[in-house]
DNA sequence: CCAGTCTGTATATGCCGTACACCGAGTACT
DNA sequence: AGTACTCGGTGTACGGCATATACAGACTGG
């Protein structure tokens, strides 16, 4: 359902198309709470379980709109030099996605089924590592903790834009206001010494930040593989021959070698 | 209310004490969504309605809840040398609090009040950095950005072991299954190449690896500022004296400049 | 004795997802 | 032409949730 193609010649009456894009617009104006079956009928004119006539349920639905939001940038950024520039680039479409549909952040669980755009999106991420001297297991941990993050921190935006516009308080002044904080702050010797620095004037960007930082841990495994980097046949340990430059790395010697590891990993 | 002190001496009937207790218990076996106010009341053996003569709400709950699994780890791990060890060890010790109540990751919304606990685990993970050539607004983001990885990895194990429990299948096992991804695999190639390199039979401990990631960026920055730092007084820009190893860094060359722009921040 | 406070209870409202029975219109087949 | 069947939409109902409100008994201070 989720690769279903978009039928060409609309009919009157409900769709699955028109479904999702009336759930996408709920959950923009108010978040993935409050996305329900009752308002996405509503919002279409009809009973609510008509919906069900064409999704199986509020779950399905959710699978359904986040692959929709994943193609709205179908070009991927253009092509830049090197990893970093590359996956520093998707790192920021994915947050961009995330500033403009802030409830998919917010979904929750381990067993999506990935749609089209979804698969795309990670098998853009992947790409970017693949050329480096990363194990491929180390390859597919960062892109994880990397998606992780851009999810953390657009969970951490939504949130306080959400409170902000429900209370009509600012996160700074409702903050400001708790004043019996302040009074036990002295108990606490590193947090009153960054206070008194300024530490909370002028916070960080805390997604720039980040991102750095992260893009720099990661550098610094590549950097560490480049030292040692193995090259040796996984399978038959006779010697490589040397990578192309941004060219995946090799890990077979020839064919041979690699499809016997393959039936070893499948078979044990 | 976060603040208050246990009454000594216990009384028959409900208490806020008993409730936190109850709630926790419940929630370590159901997690948060299954935390209602109903199933506390039941386990207690009173009405739904009674705990709100000692809670204000559910909300207000979590936040006793969180405060007081905080506090079971009140002894903070044992000095270490530098300050990677040291965040690595209270990194450690959050990790292990949410493995135990797996919950505290699936809180959400940023304006809890903190409660004691959770403020002395703040300020000693702020502590481990101020000791370095970090800018202050650095300090707190990386530390607040270290408290979000935490999280969002406690995050994905909760969702993964409870859909596991839930359904009786192992993720391995349900993404096993799902026949379908794999026919369509071909058409990504950055995927199907790691999936043939066997990125996936032995993947990395995703925590382990962040934190590692996750550290080599704080030092990376940290190398960057220790080149370039500022040995001048933050406000009138005479030569400091040299820091003590391992002690604050010195900001201000005297008491009378620290005072000047504490007034200075406060005023505008 | 009585007013007031403190605790626990009972009932009710308004959300939510969705199971189930129904119904009219079209359609395919005999 | 008649009939069985499917498809899309409807209406009602259930069980779960947080919590507002009104109430009832017990204890307490004057």
């Amino acid at each position: 359902m989720l690769w279903r193609k978009e039928e060409p010649e609309p009919r009157p009456g409900l769709s699955v198309g028109r479904i999702v894009r009336a759930a996408i617009e709920l959950a923009d104006a108010e978040g993935l709470e409050g996305l329900s079956m009752r308002k996405v009928a509503d919002r279409l004119g009809f009973t609510t379980m008509s919906l069900y006539r064409h999704v199986p349920g509020r779950d399905q639905l959710v699978d359904l709109m986040r692959d929709e939001v994943m193609g709205e940038h179908p070009e991927l950024p253009p092509e830049r030099e090197g990893w970093r520039a590359r996956l520093e680039a998707i790192a920021r479409q994915a947050w961009e996605i995330r500033r403009r549909h802030p409830w998919l952040a917010e979904v929750r669980g381990t067993r999506h089924l990935p749609g089209p755009h979804g698969v795309a999106h990670y098998d853009a991420m992947l790409a970017t590592l693949t050329g480096t001297a990363l194990r491929p297991s180390e390859v597919v941990a960062a892109i994880g903790l990397l998606g992780r993050f851009v999810d953390a921190e657009a969970l951490v935006l939504v949130e306080t834009r959400r409170e902000e516009q429900r209370s009509g308080v600012s996160e700074q002044e409702w903050w400001g206001a708790r004043d019996s904080l302040y009074e036990r702050l002295d108990q606490y010797p590193a947090l009153s010494h960054l206070w008194e620095s300024g530490a909370w004037d002028a916070p960080e960007d805390s997604f720039e930040f980040g991102l750095r930082r992260l893009l720099d841990g990661i550098e610094a495994l590549i950097q560490e593989r480049d030292e040692t980097r193995d090259e040796t046949c996984q399978e038959c340990g006779k010697p490589l021959e040397p990578t192309a430059p941004s060219g995946r790395p090799r890990v077979y010697c020839s064919r041979a070698c690699q499809q016997r590891a393959y039936r070893k990993r499948k078979d044990g």
